[in-house]
DNA sequence: CATTCAATTTTGACACTGTCAAGATGTTCG
DNA sequence: CGAACATCTTGACAGTGTCAAAATTGAATG
């Protein structure tokens, strides 16, 4: 039963530290694991710690926190997204512009979707109430929005999207149709909490314009 | 400082009850009060309960649970979203189309802005977790929802937003825009907290197409 | 007016939360 | 070994939402 949720005593993955191993890690997954089925707001730090199998205040030793702990953890979600959405840039480099954007929105809907514990946190009025300007996370968070402003820049010179507006105002308004539409159907708000083949085509059309 | 809160002894607006005069009209609008000003989840029923000047469970004879506090709140806030957006549709009958939208958009995001008290409660994913299918609450958010595809049936026939998607795809959709947006400005993300012109301006863009 | 009854409010209590201070345990290095 | 250190645990405290039972108040009834 000890070695329940971690790799204690086999040292099968990096092994490295004191007592339980690497505690850091080992409360970030299974973090993410509870809100991913619990939601963010119903997390204690004592359910946590039990089900880590270490007692409640360990985790102070590892986060100045419980928002420590879920800025980390938000923080990691941002990371985890930029490189979802980079993967779809270079693998639809070359496709026409319609397939690009299908793809492009459709990776922005699944991450949020499937990754909603991440999710959540990265856009929960609770972190960006707190954060300072010089946070790692925010920080994070501006680079992922500034590099999405040049892409929309790009898109405009290729003609790929719409050029009405400049590129920071298309920038915040599509990422806000993005924003809305994950958060209504992590919610399950006004839509079904599946991304359609008809949703996604009605948002590139509002892009192409 | 019995009075100090409300109008216990005074009788100005309808003291038609036992002790305190209203207690749930009090708690409702001293809920939102503080909510506004420290966001919804700092909000305790204790502090709630010192504030009207009442002892912390007298709120119990008047609402189930701080769940159903704040869901009488986000009752309310569609009511009164659903009569500011109802005013600009009746205000602008005549005007031209990007009037019109301007209009709109521009009230749907100042509702949010200037309400966020209850425009967080209302799509706060604590309140869809939690909703049953026959709440009152679930009933008045889909009928507010249910206008708004209406609305796009309509706006879409008299050829004033673009017609590439069916009325309740391309409602989903520019719900979740202005949806989005709201969030980002309230929560302040990658957008100034005051709707401006030119960020109007480009998701009427987008809705004309 | 006195009494009864229900609506309303309060007090006491409980389990739960995040967090701090102090002590206990284990690891590393001189 | 022993000193220094990182790590983890125990104990404690102020909050939180909520329930049960007692107390207070207003209105209705005789």
């Amino acid at each position: 039963m000890i070695m329940a949720s971690s790799d204690k005593s086999t040292g099968i993955s990096a092994n490295k530290n004191y007592h339980h191993g690497d505690l850091r890690e080992s409360l970030l997954a299974t973090a993410v694991n509870m809100i991913h089925e619990s939601g963010a707001e119903s997390l204690s730090l004592r359910k946590l710690a039990d089900k880590v199998g270490v007692s409640r205040t360990a985790l102070y030793h590892h986060f100045d926190g419980k928002q420590a702990l879920l800025s980390a953890i938000a923080e990691e979600g941002f990371m985890r997204q930029r490189l979802a959405l980079h993967d779809v840039l270079l693998a639809c480099k070359h496709e026409p512009a319609e397939i690009l954007l299908q793809a492009y929105v459709k990776a922005y809907i699944n991450f949020a979707v499937e990754h909603r514990a991440y999710y959540s946190l990265m856009f929960g009025s609770d972190i960006w109430q707190t954060a300072t300007a010089n946070d790692p996370l925010t920080n994070v968070a501006k680079r992922a929005f500034k590099n999405y402003v040049d892409t929309i820049a790009y898109w405009q010179e290729q003609g790929i999207v719409a050029n009405h507006s400049e590129p920071l105002r298309f920038a915040q308004v599509s990422w806000g149709t993005l924003h809305g539409i994950s958060r209504l159907m992590i919610d399950g708000i006004y839509i079904e909490q599946l991304p359609q083949q008809e949703t996604i085509d009605t948002i590139v059309a509002m892009l192409i314009g």
